[in-house]
DNA sequence: GTATATGCAAACTATTTGCTGCCAC
DNA sequence: GTGGCAGCAAATAGTTTGCATATAC
């Protein structure tokens, strides 16, 4: 998730593969999102903001530090359950709504009719690609710098920011079974 | 759609109230968004890209190109009715289906669980009450200059932009009732 | 001890699909 | 004429909820 280089001159940090922001909470119960957001593992932000740390939520929460792609609820479920077996779709849901509305996670549409979701420590922006679903996250500060400031004169403070990208790779086609083919 | 004004220094162009962006549509279905994408209206663009324009169609496009918010597939289909009682829900929700392959449409998800649309005829981002639910949208054309530039550096064509900035009104509070308090 | 969490199964909501007949081009 | 489009109803996918029990603090 840290791996950054530079590209180009927009103070571009790419940093991984796959992800999700900030989903279908009940808009009101989001927590504002500090621009310093200190850089909390997901477990200690649980503890933090009141949540009882059962088995079930180590288990989530270590699949969710874990990850680097941005995995639905589906696929959450999926992990935690090599974790611990006693543990239910059902309580994966509520435990990932719950997060959401402590601002430890935020979910993500990427057009694909699933939620995914991505814990919420660092504040990047998605290019995603439409013939391979392929995921880039990226940041540009000044970008955000700017959105904030948009915001202000609107009379808004930032709860969170919402940037994605869909683009198709230049030279990209399909072979005849339909699979992607790289240039 | 049309009313824009000026806020602050950053080239500001608010434009209505409640939005969506490009949604669930397969992704590599979405016809590439042109920079300079000329504003025909949504009926012509149908012919254009050689749909059928049946009567249940001219009731979507009209109800489309009529709405200055951001309806739902359930909000087209009831306005449909009133131009048109031969329609149902399925033929909406394939329409818009199609409309969004076509690059007529673009639908976006504002955390509330069901889609809502809006014709892709100008390229403008939304900010978000988290409190109200209430859409602005405005657009920046540095910014999107900028965001063009990103993807190119990777390698990749904008298909499409989706830019939300959920927010709280300062000031902002909830009475008794629960119901939005201005300052 | 008690408020919170959980599992299970049923309920819901939004969306999609199979099929048969129709109509725009 | 014919391929795309429509209606209808049934199916599906993802997510939520009621309720009785268990457990973290």
């Amino acid at each position: 998730m840290d791996a950054r280089r530079k590209a180009g001159d927009a103070m571009l940090a790419i940093m991984s593969a796959p992800a999700v922001i900030n989903g279908d909470v009940p808009l009101s119960d989001r927590v504002p999102l500090s621009p310093d957001l200190p850089r909390h593992d997901v477990e200690q932000l649980c503890l933090e903001r009141g949540l009882r740390m059962t088995p079930q939520r180590h288990a989530i929460v270590r699949v969710l530090s874990e990850a680097d792609d941005h995995p639905s609820v589906e696929q959450v479920y999926q992990r935690a359950l090599a974790y611990n077996q006693q543990i239910c779709l059902a309580t994966v849901y509520r435990t990932i709504r719950i997060f959401e509305q402590k601002g430890i996670l935020q979910s993500r549409d990427f057009g694909t009719g699933r939620a995914r979701y991505e814990p919420l420590d660092h504040e990047h922006h998605h290019l995603v690609d439409v013939d391979t679903g392929d995921v880039v996250e990226f940041s540009i500060a000044a970008h955000e710098h700017l959105l904030r400031a948009i915001a202000e004169d609107l009379g808004f403070q930032v709860v969170s920011l919402r940037l994605e990208i869909f683009g198709k790779r230049y030279g990209f086609q399909r072979n005849s079974a339909g699979e992607a083919d790289g240039l």
